[in-house]
RNA sequence: GGAGAAGUACCCAAGUGGCUCAAGGGGCUCCCCUGCUAAGGGAGUAGUAUGGGAAACUGUAGCAAGGGUUCAAAUCCCUUCUUCUCCGCCA
């Protein structure tokens, strides 16, 4: 949610800012319904201090034994004045609420406006590994050594879904348990939240109402959305609420958090061939990273981020790049992003493990959450970075396919024998 | 799922229509007092949102949330949410 006053005081600045996204808007009728809605508010106020004081008066009256019929009669006039103009006030304001709910946040000034093709590749780890053998993708390695069971995935929930077994069920596991220890040891609380999740969530997250249609609504509440409950998409929904509407102790920043879910996605029209495979699956585990941050601090706290799901790639010893996405790659909600995108060798391409964002305050003003700035004494928003810590389901294809051998078997990455047990899967 | 009770500020809590624009405690902050501590005395304490004002200050909203009744609602009515107790069901 961006701020209504920034929109107030530099209307052009701010849709120049979300232009860079891509977003087209003009403020003039907003401007307009938030100006009467003011002017009205002022004059209703006045009214309602009027009868606030009238209404004061009248048990001295009464006591006095003097008449009030006359004064009830005008004092219904104006409750009905008030009450046609509360009415109207109210019905602006949801105008101009939903509105500014609907707008995504302005971009940093530094990003590059546009779409992907304008992201900036700024690190590279590693090199493409070379292979003596005509190496194979993914798909195939995972299903000769009988790590991933595509088709009967598919039998079980359709398309998109896929299973884990054996040993790929324990490298699986072990990613999990390696991606927990390492944010453990870097003071970050554990989370198990629901993966059920209210409206209010995916409001505050900054989802809806725009993305309703991405996430999986449970039935048996109905059709009303705003009562029912959807399957979390990423536990950053969850998080990010945990403090919603609460005033957090400015000591206690940043606040460090860091989830396991699974995250449950609908991915409407977005199958390709190329993406076979456990690419894009409606279902599939991720560790998910969150700071609530002082907003002086929030970079320091981006480049903690960035630098954490960095490390995680590089200690499983795959390569990778960081890319600074261009202002129309950011999602919505996002201000900032720099995606970690891994090699896929089958594909000759980079894919996204774990994409890093600062909202700024854009999810604390969707869902209230604020600190109390000891330096200007007022409440003010915190803001809200997350980051994947990864996303197993992008890992393992780039694991099994850049870590494989001549033999077909896969070499797993030293940091994960502790979980695994074995250190080749053949 | 059924029945009942409750929700007031940082915490406890009074308050069944108007001198309550929420009493009284506790806590917290400041001051006084005693050599220190304990005890005691005094003052302050509604967080928030929003309007006006350069500021001091001030208007409005707000007693779980949203509606309604009324000249007037913490108080009466309706809906929803949450918590607790009992019953039922259940991994």
């Amino acid at each position: 949610m961006l701020d209504i006053n920034k929109i107030r005081n530099n209307p052009n600045e701010v849709a120049a800012s979300l232009a860079k996204k891509g977003c087209i808007v003009d403020f003039t009728e907003l401007l307009s319904w938030d100006a009467s809605c003011r002017q009205m508010k002022s004059e209703v106020d006045k009214m309602k201090a009027e009868r606030n004081s009238v209404s004061g008066q009248i048990p001295k009256l009464k006591k006095a034994g003097q008449p009030v019929d006359e004064i009830f009669a005008k004092m219904r006039e104006l409750g009905d004045a008030i009450a046609e103009k509360d009415k109207e006030i109210n019905e602006l304001s949801d105008k101009v609420f939903n509105f500014i709910a609907g707008l995504p946040n302005t971009p940093d000034d530094d990003l590059l406006s546009g779409e992907k093709e304008n992201n900036q590749v700024i690190r590279v780890v590693g090199e493409k590994p070379q292979f003596d053998f005509e190496p194979k993708n993914h798909y195939d390695l995972c299903t000769k050594l009988g790590l991933i069971d595509y088709e009967r995935g598919v039998k079980l929930a359709g398309n998109g879904y896929w299973i884990y077994r054996n040993k790929g069920a324990i490298l699986e596991w072990a990613l999990l348990n390696f991606f927990v220890e390492e944010h453990l040891s870097d003071g970050y609380e554990f989370i198990l939240p629901p993966h059920m999740l209210g409206y209010n969530c995916g409001f505050g997250a900054g989802q809806f109402p725009k993305f309703q249609d991405e996430v999986y609504w449970l039935a048996d509440e109905g059709c009303d959305r705003k009562k029912g409950h959807f399957m979390l998409p990423t536990a950053e929904t969850a998080l990010v609420n945990m403090y919603a509407g609460e005033i957090i102790d400015e000591a206690k920043l940043p606040m460090k958090f860091f989830a396991y879910t699974p995250c449950y996605r609908k991915e409407a029209g977005t199958y390709r061939s190329e993406e076979r495979g456990m690419i894009r699956g409606h279902q599939f585990n991720k560790i998910e990273m969150v700071q609530y941050a002082h907003p002086e601090h929030s970079m320091e706290a981006f480049e903690e981020l960035v630098a954490k799901a960095s490390r995680i790639v590089e200690k499983l010893g795959l390569h990778f790049r960081v890319s600074k996405l261009a202002a129309g790659d950011c999602s919505a909600s996002m201000a900032r992003t720099y995606d970690i995108e891994i090699w896929i060798p089958s594909m000759g391409i980079y894919k996204e493990v774990s994409s890093v964002s600062n909202a700024n305050d854009y999810q604390a003003r969707r869902n209230n959450t604020k600190f109390r700035n000891s330096k200007t004494g007022k409440n003010e928003f915190v803001h809200t970075l997350n980051g994947s810590g990864l996303a197993t389901s992008r890992v393992i294809p780039a694991l099994v396919e850049q870590l494989q051998n001549a033999d077909g078997s896969i070499t797993v990455p030293e940091c994960l024998r502790k979980w695994t047990g074995f250190d080749v899967i053949k």
